[in-house]
RNA sequence: GGGAGCUUAGCUCAGCUGGUUCAGAGCACCUGCCUUACAAGCAGGGGGUCACUGGUUCGAACCCAGUAGCUCCCACCA
């Protein structure tokens, strides 16, 4: 039997073997029923391309929560699906037709459409048949698109509800604009980063009332091409280098308009010159204060960031050149006064990386005060928790300084805003351009159908994904559905913490609104996915694994198990190749302990010596078990793999294996005697289980394989037990006491030059006897002992050592190395010496004694007993060497 | 400018409500082994002033204050 087994496991025709076996069975489809649900929706992936470290991670949690509520008896459902992800996904399509010589403003609408549909068949199946490698168990009867019919119309509906409540509004305000996109961002979407600048010191010539003398002011500004659209020179009232201007004037440099002085106490007198320039059109705090004084917008800028006509000057030119132009031509009519380079911070489109440009612009938006409370409420009351809590703040403090939310888009990709525009420039909202129409002749009497005119602008993506937890079952297009009301709410949402005000946030205020509960109960944040180096993984740095690349070269369990085996919850992840390495080890570690126990012969004997290993590996096992679930919810999940990965390795292979393995008598194994290899089995199909939803392919393989069996599959017929009985302490205080004289025995063979395969005898002087014969046959096998014998006089050339105040020695027939048992003795002395002295100092400090629990003295005196009869032990053991 | 978090072995991190001499784990490293499950392995081993300085306490990696360094989030100083 073992012979015909390779001793390397192979994953790859076997992962894909059971992922089809798992699919036609329709293990992962899930219908309400009598069970109780366990839910999860996907955080949809962006159709922008395939998935990468950051995905692989965030899926392989959900798998592992999924499969494990599964094998709980729950009825879990793991909703998949994609996201249209509209700006990035237009800016993906524009930039691939721009490849293939085609201008997207050379395509119509619809055929713009169409291309953009290509790409998402494209890259979402992509993205599927990556999740169905990596195992994940998702319904995929439930595959979800943010951009499929029912949730195109959910998204409308959902918008002109809104507008009937009278959150959605529609006006002229200063947004973040994308010169490069050519559309609107939310403030979530700009990213401010810190650049090198120049500060230009420009002088503005002065009319100063009653005042003959030639006299300039100066300002500092790092934007001087904004200069051509100066409105007012603006200074704080209580800076008295300036306070002689009131009712004076200024002229715009080189195009000489004349504009006043303005005194406010925004500006900050220490920076700069104490003077700043005032340009409504193109800075927001400019706008502000413009709107305060009433001042004229000259907005010197197009939609694509070159200078309009109403500059006057470089116009055509891009605002960058133009700064150029603007600093040269100010030098030249020598009015740059100095130059200084500064850093300061400028805003960034999340996903052209255009500096985005601050601009008023007529746009859609959603107001938010009122939408915000039940969430706060929600988040400070538990009734929605993240995991780590460290997000707690930060999130409060978001959710309380709330702004109201740009919704609309210039795109084409995404869900169409339902407002329809007559002629006259009156408009309605209505789920369809009829009722539009309908209610647009109520105040036009001779509008005609044709006469009017969708709002040609999209909205923002997560106007869309905001209702993912609710629309995937259908409950905005049909309410109170039976499967929004079984499946909602969530049990639990794992995504990345980048996201939290983008989407958590919103999907939290969604659900009160539309469903009057919370979306899910629990936040499981992931942090970002770096490289060893802890660099982000990107693509320009080619330090990004490609997902099925690596599921090629390791396995997808080893994939998973290298990115669970050290994910702390919420912090970054370093991610190293090695670890996967790691984890295709430990898959072929199981593998040839399968091995092993195949290729046993099973007889009818009974065989009393294996009790002990068994009963301990069944502690251990309950006693790790218990904890492995716990861990589980409270999402440590590394730790839990962590915990089975020793459980597995150290504690079954190998300890347990060695223990019951039959041993060879002239070149032949003896066969095991049938209650051994029983329980081994059991173990065996026990770890299974435990390791299943970490590693689900290679587990449900193994277990297959280990027994013939009618009822198949680990993933489904065993369902976990949480009840855990009292473990027997003393079964696995043995078992510590049985590693400790094994290792000890192991590590006096390699001090002495001792084989493994020397045949020794231990004398043990113990006045507890009977936890010794407990572990009696099992130290002997693997310490590779004759006999162990008690009380009995002591051999001559015998290698002393102490276990607890238990005086051992080992007949070694020659005694060869004297010297390192007495270090080693001697060692174990002056340790014991200041571990006695801090007990006794403790115990003999009033205040410990009086202030300390009584159990803690208790424990202190115990201490000092054992360590007192120790040092006995050990003296008595060094006494004999001289 | 405001806020949050982090700093423990060469690396990545555990260390829950102070209490075994508490200083841990996994990688990596060193030594010895191809020992009939596994070299993708086995047996053993070395390694840290718990960032720094004070304080509270009978007792501090853990609590408090300050210092330094790193990370992230938020904010309209041009």
């Amino acid at each position: 039997m073992l012979a015909e087994l390779p001793t390397k496991y192979s994953p790859t025709t076997v992962e894909d073997k059971w992922f089809a076996h798992w699919m036609s069975k329709q293990y992962f489809k899930s219908t309400p029923d009598n069970r109780e649900a366990f839910t999860i929706v996907i955080p949809p992936p962006n159709v922008t391309g395939v998935l990468h470290m950051g995905h692989t991670l965030n899926e392989t949690i959900q798998d592992i929560l999924i499969r494990h509520a599964r094998m709980t008896g729950k009825n879990a459902c793991w909703v998949p699906g994609t996201d249209h992800a509209s700006i990035a996904t237009e800016a993906k399509v524009v930039a691939m037709l721009k490849e293939r010589g085609i201008d997207k403003k050379d395509l119509s609408r619809e055929e713009f459409l169409k291309y953009a549909f290509e790409w998402k068949d494209k890259y979402g199946g992509i993205i599927i048949h990556q999740l169905e490698k990596l195992g994940c168990s998702c319904d995929y009867g439930r595959v979800s698109f943010t951009m499929d019919d029912h949730y195109y119309k959910a998204v409308i509906k959902v918008f002109v509800d809104l507008y009937n409540k009278g959150l959605i509004y529609r006006g002229a305000r200063m947004i973040n604009w994308d010169p490069v996109a050519l559309t609107a961002l939310s403030d979530e979407e700009v990213e401010y980063k810190e650049v090198q600048s120049k500060l230009y010191y420009v002088k503005y010539k002065l009319e100063v009332p009653n005042s003959t003398q030639e006299e300039f002011i100066t300002v500092a500004t790092t934007r001087p091409e904004t200069i051509l659209g100066d409105v007012a020179i603006c200074v704080n009232p209580t800076d008295e280098r300036y306070t002689h201007l009131k009712g004076a004037s200024a002229y715009v440099p080189l195009v000489n308009r004349k504009i006043p002085i303005i005194f406010d106490e925004y500006v900050d007198k220490e920076f700069g010159t104490g003077c700043l320039k005032i340009t409504p059109a193109h800075d927001l705090a400019d706008y502000n204060i413009g709107l305060k004084h009433n001042l004229p917008i000259i907005d010197t800028l197009t939609e694509n960031g070159t200078l309009s006509e109403a500059a006057g000057m470089f116009v055509g030119d891009d605002r960058f050149v133009a700064r150029k132009k603007m600093a040269k031509a100010l030098a030249e009519a020598n009015l740059l006064a100095k130059e200084e380079e500064i850093k300061n911070k400028n805003g960034f489109s999340q996903r052209t990386n255009a500096v985005v440009e601050p601009r008023i612009s007529t746009q859609w938006f959603l107001k938010m005060a009122d939408m915000s409370k039940p969430t706060i409420n929600a988040q400070a009351t538990g009734d929605v928790t993240f995991f780590p809590d460290k997000f707690d703040n930060t999130f409060k403090y978001w959710m309380e300084n709330i702004k109201d939310w740009c919704i609309s888009r210039q795109l084409w990709w995404g869900q169409q805003i339902p407002a329809y525009y007559a002629p006259d420039g009156s408009f309605a909202v209505a789920e369809n351009k009829e009722k539009a129409f309908e209610n647009l002749r109520l105040t036009i009497s001779d509008l005609r159908l044709e006469d009017i005119k969708q709002d040609e602008d999209v909205l923002d993506t997560w106007f869309s994904s905001w209702l993912w937890p609710i629309e995937v079952f259908n409950g905005i297009t049909e309410p109170n559905n039976k499967e929004i009301n079984y499946y909602y709410p969530t049990n639990v949402l794992v995504t990345g913490q980048d996201i939290i005000f983008f989407w958590v946030a919103r999907m939290m205020m969604a659900g009160f609104e539309y469903q009057n509960q919370r979306p899910f109960a629990d936040v499981y944040f992931t942090g970002m996915v770096r490289d060893k180096q802890g660099r982000k993984m990107s693509k320009s740095l080619g330090n990004s694994p490609e997902l099925l690349g690596l599921i090629e070269q390791f396995g997808a369990d080893a994939v998973r198990f290298g990115i669970m085996i050290s994910s702390p919850a919420g912090n970054d992840l370093l991610f190293d190749e090695s670890s996967c390495e790691q984890g295709r080890n430990f898959a072929n570690k199981i593998w040839n302990a399968l091995r092993l126990i195949k290729g046993w012969t099973i007889d009818n004997s009974t065989n009393p010596s294996n009790q002990f290993a068994i009963e301990w590996m069944n502690e251990r096992i309950e006693s790790v078990s218990a904890d492995y679930h716990k861990l589980i919810s409270e999402y440590k999940l590394s730790e839990a793999l962590r915990a089975l990965y020793s459980l597995i390795w150290d504690d079954f292979c190998a300890w347990y294996l060695e223990m019951v393995k039959p041993e060879f008598v002239d070149g032949k194994a003896n066969p095991i005697d049938a209650k051994t290899y029983e329980a081994t089995i059991t173990f065996f199909e026990k770890l299974m289980h435990l390791l299943h939803p970490f590693m689900p392919f290679c587990t449900e393989e193994f277990y297959s394989f280990v027994k013939e069996r009618n009822e198949n599959d680990v993933l489904v017929i065993k369902q976990f037990n949480t009840q855990f009985s009292a473990s027997s302490s003393s079964v696995l205080s043995n078992g510590e006491l049985m590693k400790e004289i094994v290792s000890t025995i192991r590590d006096a063979r390699n001090k002495n030059q001792l084989k493994p395969k020397d045949k020794l005898k231990l004398m043990i002087e113990t006045s507890d006897k009977s936890s010794f014969e407990a572990i009696q046959s099992t130290v002997c096998k693997l310490a590779n002992l004759t006999e162990i014998t008690f009380n009995d006089s002591k051999a001559a050339n015998a290698i002393n050592f102490v276990i607890g105040n238990n005086k051992c020695y080992l007949d070694a027939g020659s005694l060869i190395n004297t010297d390192s048992q007495k270090d080693d003795l001697e060692k174990e002395l002056i340790y014991l010496e200041g571990f006695l002295k801090s007990v006794n100092a403790k115990l003999s400090n009033e205040k410990f004694v009086a202030n300390a629990k009584p159990e803690l003295v208790a424990l202190e005196q115990k201490k000092k007993s054992d360590a007192e009869s120790r040092l006995i032990a050990i003296k008595e053991s060094l006494s004999g060497l001289n």
